[in-house]
DNA sequence: CATGAAATGTAACGATTTGTAATATGGGTG
DNA sequence: CACCCATATTACAAATCGTTACATTTCATG
């Protein structure tokens, strides 16, 4: 699986101290979420699964537990952007409309946890505290998806890639001599279309990155960041 | 002023339903969030003065009342990116972390009324309505950032300006002759740094439209929508 | 291990955007 | 009313990215 299960933090970019280790933590939290006593369901996804599509009713929420799940919409001219890559800790579906704004796929194998809508709402009245920390990962979702207007409006093609290693590469634990190990669970074309980048460019830049020693791509789904100060110089400037 | 004070809708694109007329709509939930009986404080700003700077301690949240405020960042390299514009209505400075994660700064001269962050912790513990509006306030946030994200990422910069001006002619409610009257309190730059674009493209675009009849431009600082339709299009293709 | 399909990588060319610089406009002030 | 300064506009050269086309690699399957 692709990121390691271990302790890792949750949009870690440019916030410290933001620390989820997940919704619901506790057996009882989640027989309060799901209602008298029952699992909150889990759910498996197969690559390129959807789990719900744009305007489908929001019944659920839903948290990663193992793979990753991509929000994405479909332009009217055909095109896909993908909104955000979710990883595990991190919850889906969370909106205000009754709903969906986005279409959501496993990107891989997947498995997330659900929970209704109506727990959601009966937790929140039932304890304060649980409020304050959806609230919190509400406000966590928005510091990372500011890191990612940041990285859209103003960089180069080698910014964006770099900026996006980077951010795989603060949520990988995995390492091998001193490198950081980052496994790419999505195609080239997802990055693309996440990147607001051509899967040429996409391909090109990160080819680049080999050339010049910042990364090793021994396979294409997995990327070894020799220098991770280089790839942030990269991620910085131009 | 700009967007007149009347009924309307916190972003609106992509989203019926989600109505907030503001956080504190009371006497008594101004009361419950500022403590015994005072009032919340309101502050005025002068253009281009900063509400508060990014690693400031969060200690209040402000809601705009009147003018437009401006949430941005200073890259490494110098450069500016504008995250998002917050007009009257809207909350400015919800973040988890103990620190703000950007700079805010008002357009031009404006009015917010502060909240502190205590006052805000106890009108979740009290009212379990409350900490959902609240929720309600965050995910509507998300919904315009992805909108945001959506234009930024895979448009040209005709279709990022027609963006724009949409956004901005779907909170005005000025008319005249049946077109739509959009004011710019902002400057080019500031459209620049919001949408990723120079300043002599967003000048260049806005002349074209002008040239082909989209819109009209009376004073630098007022475009008149003749075609929201075609507006529209410029938005969606290409 | 061979095969074929899908994904990825490379290269040349063209369109769009940027950068530079020079000019125009407009609001504020004496 | 004229001047001045900041902002906005326009023109042209240069760089970047997208497009098209083709080669290569990878992986699932026989």
């Amino acid at each position: 699986m692709t990121a390691a299960a271990g302790n890792h933090v949750l949009f870690t970019r440019h916030e410290a101290g933001v620390f989820e280790p997940g919704l619901f933590k506790t057996a009882a939290d989640r027989n309060l979420a799901s209602g008298a006593g029952d699992h909150a369901g889990v759910i498996h996804l197969g690559g390129r699964e959807d789990l719900f599509l744009e305007g489908d009713d929001a019944t659920h929420v839903y948290e990663v537990t193992d793979g990753v799940v991509c929000l994405y919409r479909i332009m009217p001219d055909g095109n896909r952007h993908i909104l955000a890559f979710r990883f595990p800790g991190d919850i889906v579906g969370l909106c205000s409309p009754a709903t969906y704004g986005y279409n959501a796929q496993a990107v891989g194998d997947t498995r997330l946890r659900r929970i209704s809508r109506a727990g959601l709402e009966r937790m929140i009245d039932e304890r304060a505290d649980f409020a304050r920390k959806l609230l919190r990962m509400a406000t966590a979702e928005l510091n990372a998806m500011r890191d990612h207007l940041t990285c859209l409006a103003s960089k180069s093609a080698e910014a964006k890639v770099a900026d996006f290693l980077l951010m795989l590469a603060e949520r990988s634990t995995a390492r091998a001599g001193g490198a950081v190990v980052v496994n790419l669970p999505m195609t080239r074309t997802d990055i693309g279309d996440y990147l607001g980048l051509t899967i040429e460019t996409v391909s090109r830049t990160i080819s680049k990155m080999r050339r010049t020693g910042v990364i090793d791509l021994p396979r294409t789904t997995q990327v070894i960041v020799r220098s991770t100060d280089r790839l942030a110089e990269l991620a910085g400037a131009a």
